[in-house]
DNA sequence: CGAATAGTGTCTCTCAGACATTATATG
DNA sequence: CATATAATGTCTGAGAGACACTATTCG
């Protein structure tokens, strides 16, 4: 970063060296965010959405949405405003995944992508079908052993990694990984709930399980989450009991803070 | 990344749309990697490579290093390239840390910054006074509840945040909170290991005393070392005595694989 | 009644942390 | 001898996982 100017600069002031001072000399790479919009269902399936791509390069192959940054807003601003042009919504919990720079990851330039994960309740995802999106479509995600399988009913198709664009496979492998370890040990499943000031255990535990990829003990659950949310007031039971859900009606829990 | 092609492209070949594809359309940032070269040292002390700035901005302050990414390289042989040129080092473990990219973090121009982590054994580290590192020095970095501090006894001085250029004292903090998780779950501590073929287990826990900023157990640590790389035979007892560190000769120990 | 989910109790095993103890070198 | 580090042993409590059990609703 401090190797570019010439060395007689030393002798300016600060702004006369910003007066002279050209910034495009070099040829630079393009940096976009890609935002993996996930969600979990009713059915407790983890979804991913994805956007078939109507142009070249990768024609017709699906691909996470993202675009370039702005010179203008930082890289989380620019991860907030693709997410608000593909789903319309904002507030939504965001975290950096990995920023990926491979060479030849796309044919027409350099491109380097900072991917981000965002963390959206199935209830607040409606996709839009805007003439940017129009083909974008949440895939059901299946962690596999090695890898993942995409999956949708609607539009009755499952894909492998050579039906994504770009290195689009690596970064769902990554984001999966990140999710997986992380949902152990933060609070990061609490961002998937429908109504944050009123859900069920078993709810929640569900989108446990399908950030983990697997099956939870309840009894072990139930008495986790009683440490870490109920002990810590971190989390009230409400009166109000639920019975969509299951034969027995089941308590409401509300978070707080 | 497929939103700023004309729509005509769709009905051309991939090929046809290369040929006509002008990347130059928008203005770009530009793109770094930081390099945050750690050891530690004989006294068992964190330790991080800064070096002082020739030039505006924050001429005097202090940076990591760091450089433009060329457009024929990936962000990690970027970083590999940038820690040969700084350190003279290669075959360094390195692991992408976090993008920084707040529009004003250079009054330059905008600069988005891909940091990396560049664990280097003590032993491995002279640093060379080459025209580009003419004022690189190694300080001493102390983990405190908020932050850190970084001192060096041959250039006799302190650092606070204020000493330290563009955002590089929350690019440190970040890796400082990295290092401090990672060294729990992971065998990144192991990098820093003067010689993977001969070790003692003291030697070993005070590199990990270093990262996680805290004082370990020695019986703890033991017992835990013999489980996590003995008992699964990942290291080996040698015959060899160490007698260098202390009275009493401790045993040396050796990675496999 | 059976079926299904809600919710509790309990046992075991592992592991981390604290701390006491023994062993072996140096000066 | 004192002292410092090497190395082992032991006790405790917290927590994860497995699983048996009870409770409540629906049909």
């Amino acid at each position: 970063m401090q190797r570019t100017e010439n060395r007689t600069t030393e002798n300016m002031t600060e702004e006369e060296f910003l007066k002279q001072y050209r910034p495009e000399r070099y040829e630079k790479p393009s940096v976009t965010v890609d935002i993996l919009v996930f969600t979990v269902n009713r059915e407790q399936q983890l979804q991913l959405l994805l956007i078939q791509r109507g142009k070249h390069p990768y024609l017709g192959k699906w691909a996470i949405p993202g675009g370039f940054v702005c010179m203008k807003e930082s890289l989380e601003e620019g991860a907030a405003r693709e997410l608000l042009e593909e789903t319309g919504l904002t507030g939504i919990y965001l975290e950096q995944l990995y920023t990926f720079g491979a060479v030849e990851r796309d044919v027409r330039m350099r491109v380097i992508s900072v991917a981000y994960l965002a963390l959206v309740p199935a209830n607040r995802l409606a996709i839009r079908s805007g003439d940017d999106a129009a083909d974008a479509c949440l895939f059901t995600l299946e962690q596999k052993e090695q890898g993942f399988t995409l999956s949708s009913k609607e539009k009755n198709c499952i894909l492998t990694e050579d039906d994504l664009a770009f290195d689009h496979g690596e970064i769902i492998r990554t984001a999966l990984e990140r999710l997986k370890g992380k949902v152990k040990y933060s609070d990061i499943a609490l961002e998937l709930l429908a109504d944050k000031e009123k859900f069920s255990i078993y709810e929640l535990q569900r989108i446990y399980e399908a950030l983990a990829g697997e099956k939870l003990d309840a009894a072990n659950f139930r008495r986790s989450f009683k440490k870490k949310f109920i002990d810590t007031k971190r989390a009230v039971k409400l009166e109000e009991k639920c019975s969509a859900y299951s034969k027995k009606p089941s308590s409401y829990y509300k978070l707080l803070g």
